[in-house]
DNA sequence: TGTAATGTTTACCAATCGGTCAAATTATCC
DNA sequence: GGATAATTTGACCGATTGGTAAACATTACA
């Protein structure tokens, strides 16, 4: 008699972690297009390819596959951020942040989507990492470039509408794709458009933020 | 007996006009949150304070609902970049512009939320939009940019993604407020963040393309 | 190899979905 | 004020929703 769901259990099986990376794959494919509620978990369970009460007898509920979901993508979302060096040179701290951010655009669209459609609906699920841990991160590194502006290495500016400015430019390319690639029209619509991108805004940044005197 | 559905009607009653005036401003509130999949007849129908099949009597579907409200943002959402004077001066085009973008994150954030709502979900209403009078419009735009830069008015760079950097940073407002409000924390959640960003935003643009050189 | 735990599916449920219909109500115009 | 057109609603429909129950199949392990 199968006491209880995939969670309970102490041990995970060999199954149960095939299933569930199967599954969230699926549930990422999903939600990153139509959103929490505009997603079915009929939907889910067709292109995971298994049936609906298999799907829910690892993930109980759907909102228990969305929670899954944003924890995986809130913490790698952050990654590059949380890179970001106080130690190093604001240029080449600035370039590659905006490098990583970009990568991440072109690698990982839908978590990208996944995250944009949460903070669309007002971030409901998740507005206390929000509050908590972005919150303080961001803090952190906004504290960092003050003092570079401090110190003259880079042009006085508001740190928070820095960061605001990475993150909206970057992100616009996983989410906005389409508009991207239909402005562009098909001849620029390859991969060389993320190149393209991170030159375009390597330089905006660099010389909107005063760096490189020499 | 009551023939067709409004639309069909040659004159527009008083009626009419109210209360589809109403419909379109419920249904802005709910599509905008939710996606078009997300939001539902009733939900629209509880907002706009009337009954399912009264709305169903002015808009014969939820894609008919959907539609109207489409085009009327698609319209006025392309009014700044019209606006874009060839003829004007690039630091003070830019700034303007800017700023009117920036304007209407800030006055009509729902209207921005429905359209990157709608291309989270790839756009399958207005593709062909997009493709066609959108692109015409920035393709046009951009010529104007690139003669700027050709003249030495401007630093050269990609005026395709200089205006998506300039829909993207200002959008970001709008479309992701709460999370901007998460960081920002209470103290700077006001209205004074449009101002601060402004200003941000405009000295990064300039100073980004070399304008100002006196 | 047997058996208990784990995994899967068919059939089903109540609630909600988008939408229809006919009857009732209200506005318009002579 | 009455006829006629426009508006509104309650009742309802089949399809789909999130989720459950229980039988069935498979795996892991002694």
């Amino acid at each position: 008699m199968a006491i209880p769901r995939a969670a309970k259990t102490q041990r995970r099986t060999r199954i149960q972690e095939e299933k569930e990376e199967v599954i969230l794959e699926a549930a990422l494919d999903v939600f990153s297009v139509h959103g929490f509620r505009g997603s079915t978990i009929d939907q889910i369970a067709e292109v995971a390819g298994m049936s609906k009460p298999n799907l829910l007898y690892y993930f109980r509920t759907k909102e228990a596959m969305h929670r899954a979901l944003i924890d995986r993508v809130l913490f790698t979302w952050l990654e590059p951020l949380r890179a970001f060096d106080a130690n190093g040179n604001p240029e080449s701290e600035i370039r590659s942040y905006i490098r990583r951010k970009l990568e991440m655009a072109r690698d990982f669209p839908r978590e990208s989507r996944l995250f944009a459609n949460e903070m669309l609906q007002g971030a409901p699920h998740v507005e206390d990492e929000l509050r908590g841990p972005l919150k303080s991160l961001v803090d952190e590194k906004a504290e960092v470039i003050r003092a570079w502006a401090k110190a003259g290495k880079i042009a006085k500016c508001d740190p928070y509408h820095l960061i605001f400015s990475i993150w909206s430019t970057t992100q616009h390319y996983a989410d906005f794709d389409v508009q991207v690639r239909a402005v562009l029209g098909q001849e620029h619509s390859g991969e060389g458009r993320f190149e393209d991108a991170a030159r375009y805004l390597e330089k905006l940044f660099v010389d909107g933020l005063g760096i490189r005197q020499s």
